[in-house]
DNA sequence: GTCTATAATGAGCAATTGCTCGATTACTAC
DNA sequence: GTAGTAATCGAGCAATTGCTCATTATAGAC
């Protein structure tokens, strides 16, 4: 997944150099599109010759994977926190707090973590090995199993899944078009009413046949 | 919005070639993606000649465009008759009607109606102007005013902007998955499960501070 | 059959792309 | 210093792109 560099950095100048690819490449993608750039382009923005890209990458898609990859990792340690910050809190609590969580990462580095997955076809299939979002359902199916020990396990995943599904897709697409009517509160609210009462249907029927255990 | 084309077919041998041009298109982009596919590779797999595809279109992006539209059309005028079908309907069996119908629609065309978004750069805008997700919170919207008469018409509208939002971006991101452990049924049931208490606390505070109107 | 609008062709060009490789410069260590 | 490694440069090429336009073919009207 990684490494499809051609040469690490060793001497600091190069890290120089190297971090200043990926920063201008990002600002590029992130300004004109990725489609419209190429390694050319790249080179001329960041002031720095094209062999020297080449030094560092193969090619332009190797640079987009590794400001993915880089966003994606810190993005992936803050959610594995927040995942731990609610074990010990009630539902009502912990919801608020994982989807507000969300909101903050994703809107951290929108532009790597939002928008390059759609206008990267290459990242498509590596992101979602990288995938954040499987983590939060982990983060789910961990404090949902905690929180409803006698539940069916199968039914938690699923539970699990819907959720993160849910707030992850309705998150991203709020981001990307932030409607003016509905403030990052609102929506943190509206999400927590709509999905309290469908996880809390694990407590209601743990067993649908028989009584309890 | 339309009328990219630089003409349109008046002679039946015409339209032929056109429907060609945008058929091979469409299937070229599915198969190999947007991004490596030029006016020439489409003239090429479609047995005819560069200068027939300047002469209905300007570029590449045009031909992207009146396939979507084309797919566009179709999915909108489903969504409004599905829409129509469950006026009359309480809400746990109309909500799975109009989700089911939700799914068929991206199914029947998934490629124009969910990945060219994602693909084509010069899509995304354009797609937000069609766009059928507002249609379907239209319905919602038409749906829960008529249900719920007393509801806030402020409060009606986050409502069906959330259920909207939700449902799309759940299934969007169902289809392009596809889970083998979430049947497609079980995905209505699920959305069902979740939506409908939602949409029902419209009824509980009808009006806050007021015990009724 | 002739005539005119419409349709279809494809050689070919200017611009761009992705990329290489040999030359040059800067560091590091002894 | 001076050797040796690492970093940087950029001219330049093969391939591709988007696109034009002069030419040829066809359809339908009269």
């Amino acid at each position: 997944m990684t490494h499809d560099l051609r040469r690490t950095p060793r001497q600091q100048r190069s890290q120089v150099l190297f971090d200043k690819i990926l920063g201008t490449a990002k600002k590029l993608f992130a300004e004109e599109g990725y489609a419209y750039i190429s390694t050319n382009h790249i080179a001329d923005a960041a002031n720095l010759s094209i062999g020297s890209i080449y030094h560092y990458f193969p090619n332009c898609e190797s640079i987009a994977l590794a400001i993915y990859e880089k966003a994606s990792a810190k993005a992936t340690m803050e959610i594995k926190q927040s995942g731990f910050g609610i074990l010990d809190k009630p539902i009502n609590e912990a919801m608020p707090i994982i989807f507000k969580a969300t909101i903050k990462i994703f809107k951290a580095d929108q532009y790597a973590l939002l928008q390059m997955i759609d206008e990267v076809p290459e990242l498509r299939q590596a992101a979602q090995m990288i995938s954040f979002d499987n983590l939060i359902q982990k983060s789910m199916r961990t404090y949902l199993e905690q929180y409803f020990p006698d539940a069916d396990l199968k039914e938690i995943g699923r539970k699990a899944y819907m959720v993160q599904r849910c707030i992850v897709a309705t998150i991203r697409t709020y981001l990307h078009e932030r409607p003016g009517n509905l403030s990052e509160h609102a929506l943190v609210m509206e999400l927590t009413t709509m999905m309290q009462p469908y996880v809390a249907t694990l407590a209601k029927k743990s067993m649908p046949s028989s009584g309890s255990k």
